[in-house]
RNA sequence: GUCCCCAUCGUCUAGCCAGGUCUAGGACAUCUCCCUUUCACGGAGAAAACAGGGGUUCGAAUCCCCUUGGGGACGCCA
């Protein structure tokens, strides 16, 4: 039997990186045993749907290179009202539709099957009777929950009423996870759950569990919030008779701190990692590291490198904490593997400057790179033409400063080698008694404008004489 | 309150399942030194952990129990 993995977000408007872990797993599972990774659209709670995140959905994954190989038409796209412009989506969607707001029907006959057997009953109780029974629990001392009044009275059938699973006296399940090994319960604190909600929608329980039956997935994988109503499921299974698919609890991500991540621990979504100035394949080197390691130790490694080794019984069951720290080095390890025609590829799609630079060149600029936004400061010089760091020189007098370059552009010319100018820059400073390293700061505010930037020389070497003195002119006439 | 999950350097982890090779290895971060015209990279080195207590055993980081600590859940949210 082929393996079939899903990704099932909620359309929420963002995509959290705990997330992006557990479908990174998902999706490698998939691909390495050259099964199907579906993507699933979970949205049956409408307070929170925010438009066209389906459609931000698929863009991320898509840039991040987690391809799904089966997912929403684009005809079910338009029928929930997302923009689909400029959307290609390459995957099957026959055994659709993959968002559950267009799959209803299949809820409600399920429910109404527990129905008809007594695994479930109708409700009638409103959310507000639900909420002043649940702070009149808590203000008691008592564990909040529901108390089944619906349980054993007939609510009709004519007014509002949302399905609700009825759970066994004494309820105990022994459920099983793949990477924790037998879950025992007791009396787990759950009450009966609603499968069913009175505006039609099902809930998650029912909806995933029908779902995933549905669409044949062999293994689940899913963040470890889901243990506690894990029983929920697992009962579900046995009552409809179903075969389980294996199912796979992963830990959750934590912030620096140890808490789960939140707003406060800074980037933590793919949109704000990507502004950032990070590599796809480096949050994904990262992510992978959280909860995995790989057999041989690798800790840099490419996407494929991943997928070879990647396996589930080297998943941990402990949680992790994200660091940004570590993704900036796995980042900037990243950047030193690249081809210089990647890289330069790189600099064009997101600086827009079209280079042609010299291997060894490129190897000076990717040991300085962390992030896309540390390539831009260095190439500022490209860039923002006329942004000079002028404080940097405050401390030089200024007719000093002039005269050092002018007496530059007079002594240095197109045929001088690396270490001629490296001379020339110290005949300079002896002529004129300043030291080395002041000739060195004006020459490289003049030039690139800063002072964290690539050498000097490599860089006057790079582009040019002429290019050079065009640079300290262009200097001279807003420092004058 | 009830139920559940988790536990090796600050962090990610190797080792654990199949006890001895562990005076516990690596990486990131930190500190020191070297390299250096800037910013970085790089090199050398240092400091740093088996949460605690009981068992089992000739022998425990590894197996069992308890305690502690951290996390999650208890919604017509997912």
């Amino acid at each position: 039997m082929s393996v079939r993995t899903r990704f099932a977000p909620s359309p929420t408007g963002y995509l959290h990186i705990g997330s992006v872990r557990t479908a990174l797993y998902a999706w490698a599972l998939a691909k390495k045993n050259n099964g199907s990774f579906i993507l699933r659209i979970e949205d049956t709670d409408r307070e929170r749907y925010v438009p066209n995140s389906i459609k931000f959905i698929i863009q991320e994954l898509n840039w991040l290179g987690l391809q799904p190989t089966e997912g929403p038409s684009k005809s079910e796209l338009i029928q929930v009202g997302e923009d689909i412009e400029g959307l290609s989506l390459e995957w099957s969607s026959h055994g659709g539709p993959y968002i559950q707001s267009l799959r209803k029907d299949f809820y409600k006959r399920y429910a109404e099957e527990l129905l008809q057997a007594g695994f479930a009953y109708r409700c009638e109780c409103t959310p507000e009777m639900l909420e002043k029974e649940r702070r009149e629990q808590i203000l008691a001392g008592k564990r909040p929950g529901y108390s089944g009044r619906c349980r054993y009275i007939n609510v009709s059938p004519e007014k509002p009423y949302a399905i609700r699973l009825k759970l066994p006296q004494n309820f105990s399940v022994t459920a099983n996870d793949e990477i924790r090994g037998k879950l025992k319960f007791e009396n787990p604190p759950l009450s009966d759950p609603v499968l069913l909600k009175s505006d039609g929608f099902p809930t998650y329980h029912l909806a995933v569990v029908v779902d995933d039956h549905l669409m044949k997935i062999t293994h689940v994988l899913r963040g470890e919030e889901w243990i506690s109503t894990f029983p929920i499921h697992w009962y579900l299974y046995d009552l409809f008779g179903w075969e389980k698919p294996k199912f796979l609890h992963l830990p959750v991500i934590l912030g620096e701190d140890g808490k789960k991540l939140s707003k406060r621990h800074g980037a933590q979504t793919t949109a704000e990692l990507r502004e950032e100035g990070f590599l796809p394949s480096a949050i994904i080197n990262a992510l992978a590291l959280i909860g995995w390691t790989h057999s041989s130790g690798l800790e840099i490694f490419s996407v494929d490198e991943f997928l070879r080794d990647f396996s589930l019984e080297k998943v941990h069951s402990a949680s992790g904490m994200f660091s940004p720290i570590k993704l900036k080095r796995i980042n900037h390890e990243h950047f030193k593997l690249m081809r210089v025609d990647e890289f330069l590829a790189l600099i064009q799609k997101n600086l827009g400057l079209s280079l042609r630079l010299s291997e060894s060149y490129v190897n000076v600029l990717k040991e300085r790179t962390h992030t896309l936004k540390d390539l831009s400061q260095l190439l500022c010089f490209l860039i923002f033409p006329n942004e000079y760091d002028f404080q940097a020189l405050e401390d030089i007098d200024k007719q000093l400063i002039i005269s050092t370059l002018e007496l530059f552009k007079k002594t240095v010319n197109e045929n001088l080698s690396r270490d001629e100018l490296q001379a020339q820059i110290s005949a300079i400073s002896d002529s004129i008694n300043l030291p080395k390293k002041h000739v060195f700061k004006i020459l490289r505010v003049a030039i690139l404008r800063r002072m964290e930037t690539p050498p000097l020389i490599d860089t006057i070497q790079e582009f040019g004489f002429n290019w050079t003195i065009d640079q300290i002119n262009r200097f001279l006439s807003e420092f004058r």
